[in-house]
DNA sequence: ATACCATGAACAG
DNA sequence: TGTTCCTGGTATC
């Protein structure tokens, strides 16, 4: 579930596998294979996330880019002793006690840094990183008439939201998603700032997509919330919290949910 | 066996 | 605004 949540979360554990070894960097599959030749046998010196977007840090002074879509995914195998890879790998890296392959990102390169610079100053601020200043969402959401949930998905705006958290981040707030930024009042964007930044820490933290309060789900302590029941709003049938019938639109190219009775227009 | 759909975004025009 | 590219789980035949 690629939203900003899982970069950072994979920042973490791998940089702990892999951060200052001498890795090998290979491309089963081909096409990235003139990019890992650039760092095979590099030492990783760090794994930084930013949004949607991991970097790799090498020593060579080479910069990696991966961006996983919607279909990119990592599977680290912590053994000395990797197995045949899986389907179309299009990186593996593989560091003396772990292997982690990369399948199906949108993105796999390796450029100069300044190529790196030029993804970071595209993009809003990231509310997963400590000291990130909401300035820049501020002034762009309060002077846009395109609508709160397409700002909130469009990437220079806020990085690192996705369809599942622009739901949940307005439903909270009881915005609904047609209203336009410039609609939405200073306090209402300090909110969405602070909503956004408490949920995807938090789905840092739980490694999974998680909106509801433990009492709101009803699911008892000390058991697992289901899926079904982790969100208020996003794919939902009825609203969690009122019972109401869930609305759905196409914003932005991707489904947008809401409650019509929380969320009024 | 086949179709469709999804947590994303670049690109053409 | 529409098209395209990733992959894999689930629905449908």
């Amino acid at each position: 579930m690629p939203e900003g949540h899982t970069i950072h979360k994979i920042a973490k554990d791998h940089s702990k596998l892999l951060v200052d070894e001498t890795l090998e960097v290979s491309s089963p599959q081909g096409p990235f294979a003139a990019h890992a030749e650039r760092v095979d046998g590099a030492v990783l010196e760090r794994i930084y996330p930013y949004g949607k977007h991991l970097f790799y840090e090498w020593s060579t002074g080479d910069v990696g880019h991966v961006h996983l879509g919607l279909f990119g995914k990592y599977t680290v195998y912590a053994t000395d002793e990797p197995p045949e890879p899986r389907g179309a790998v299009r990186m593996r890296l593989t560091a003396p006690n772990a292997t982690i392959d990369l399948n199906g990102p949108t993105a796999c390169t390796v450029d100069e840094p300044e190529s790196r610079d030029k993804i970071l100053k595209r993009l809003g601020p990231d509310p997963i990183h400590r000291g990130a200043k909401p300035d820049v969402m501020y002034e762009k959401m309060s002077r846009s008439t395109r609508t709160i949930g397409e700002l909130l998905l469009d990437q220079s705006v806020i990085a690192g939201v996705g369809n599942v958290y622009r739901a949940e981040i307005l439903f909270v707030n009881n915005i609904h998603p047609r209203r336009p930024g410039k609609e939405c009042d200073p306090a209402e964007l300090e909110a969405i700032w602070t909503t956004a930044q408490g949920m995807l820490r938090a789905g840092v933290k739980d490694g999974r997509i998680l909106t509801v309060s433990r009492s709101e789900s009803g699911v008892p302590r000390g058991q697992r919330i289901p899926r079904s029941e982790a969100t208020y709003a996003y794919k939902r049938d009825e609203c969690l919290r009122c019972g109401a019938e869930i609305s759905r639109a196409d914003m932005a190219n991707r489904t947008v949910y809401w409650c019509p009775t929380c969320q009024a227009e």
